[in-house]
DNA sequence: AAATTTACTGAACATTGTTTAGTAAACAAC
DNA sequence: GTTGTTTACTAAACAATGTTCAGTAAATTT
């Protein structure tokens, strides 16, 4: 049941966006009564925790295919790709995930934020492995990890949220692409 | 009427929240009903736009000592340095300009985007004076403006909205400090 | 067959954005 | 000075949405 609930809310919420939903539309959606949803899930936060860790597997299923480059450059690189690629082809999945302000407060306890830290330790320890293959001149991975992570999430966030404007629409997605090329050679120096 | 209406609405929504407040609250604090407000402003989000002007002016003169240092890098380092003190000191107004979803629609009109258009293009022509320097060997200003811009505007945003919870709370404006540090010097070899 | 548990719902409540109909004061016109 | 008009405002209502509650009917247990 929970099941159906969760496939009926993400689709909505892939179709329709995130505000555009509510408790009603989705008890519609599966024929069921708004009250019944609340059998299933305390109120509309422990529903969006679940959305959540949906949102979180399908990035992870997403970014998989980067973890398994050998090389460790290459791994970094293809993973910083398959993160923006994410982010640009399921905003409203991304939003979900790293944008949208919701009660954070237990969401430590949630498999969801286990996952979200699986993978940053496998993206820390990606670029650890590129520093002891002399990638990169600093031996700072963590600072190394959150610098490109910054620029990552910041190129997708300013895309979602629209903050963009003042580039030509057609060549939003090509400046992210120039961006990440660029942030990569920095990189390299570092 | 209107300002008082703002001023208002700028002080709950910096104390509050901007979740946190609603017309009602509003009109209350100026000791006026509801409907009132409606008559200043079309609806809430008139008065969204008109608060994001606010926002606007609050950063822009945060960030005005930083256009007048001379050295266009020193100039470049300043503006950022101050750009992210504005995120972390003034959550709720860097949300308001760069996070909340709010229809953008109509944004291009408003007085708002201008003075957002205005210090971007300053931005991107002291990026440029840095390049004119040698500063840089890219001479691609406005991919590395972008560039910049997104790795602040990442920091700052995971920062406010809770994704760095893998990090220590005391320890994670010290990493951002770090991370700007690093994109500076990363900056400095492009 | 009776008692209890399970699964569900219609109706209602609270909050919040918004509209409407109306009032009362200020002002204008004669 | 009365009468019409404009201005500034409000109480009350409406609509949408999150949430709760009392009740029902089927399934299960005893």
């Amino acid at each position: 049941m929970r099941r159906l609930i969760l496939d009926a809310a993400l689709h909505l919420f892939r179709t329709k966006g995130y505000e555009g939903v509510n408790m009603r539309n989705i008890a519609e959606a599966i024929e069921y009564s708004a009250a019944t949803l609340y059998l299933y899930y305390k109120d509309k936060n422990e529903l969006y925790f679940a959305l959540q860790f949906e949102a979180a597997a399908a990035k992870r299923d997403h970014l998989l295919p980067a973890m398994e480059v050998q090389d460790p450059m290459e791994r970094l690189i293809e993973f910083g790709r398959r993160y923006i690629d994410f982010g640009f082809k399921h905003p409203d999945l991304y939003d979900l995930l790293f944008i949208t302000k919701a009660p954070m407060e237990h969401i430590e306890n949630q498999e969801c934020w286990a996952l979200g830290i699986a993978t940053h330790t496998f993206f820390e320890e990606t670029v650890q492995a590129c520093i002891d293959q002399r990638y990169f001149k600093s031996t700072d991975a963590a600072t190394i990890a959150y610098t490109l992570w910054c620029h990552a999430h910041g190129m997708v966030s300013l895309f979602i949220r629209e903050r963009m404007r003042m580039y030509p629409e057609d060549q939003r997605q090509a400046l992210a692409a120039k961006s990440f090329e660029m942030i990569i050679k920095m990189a390299e120096s570092l």
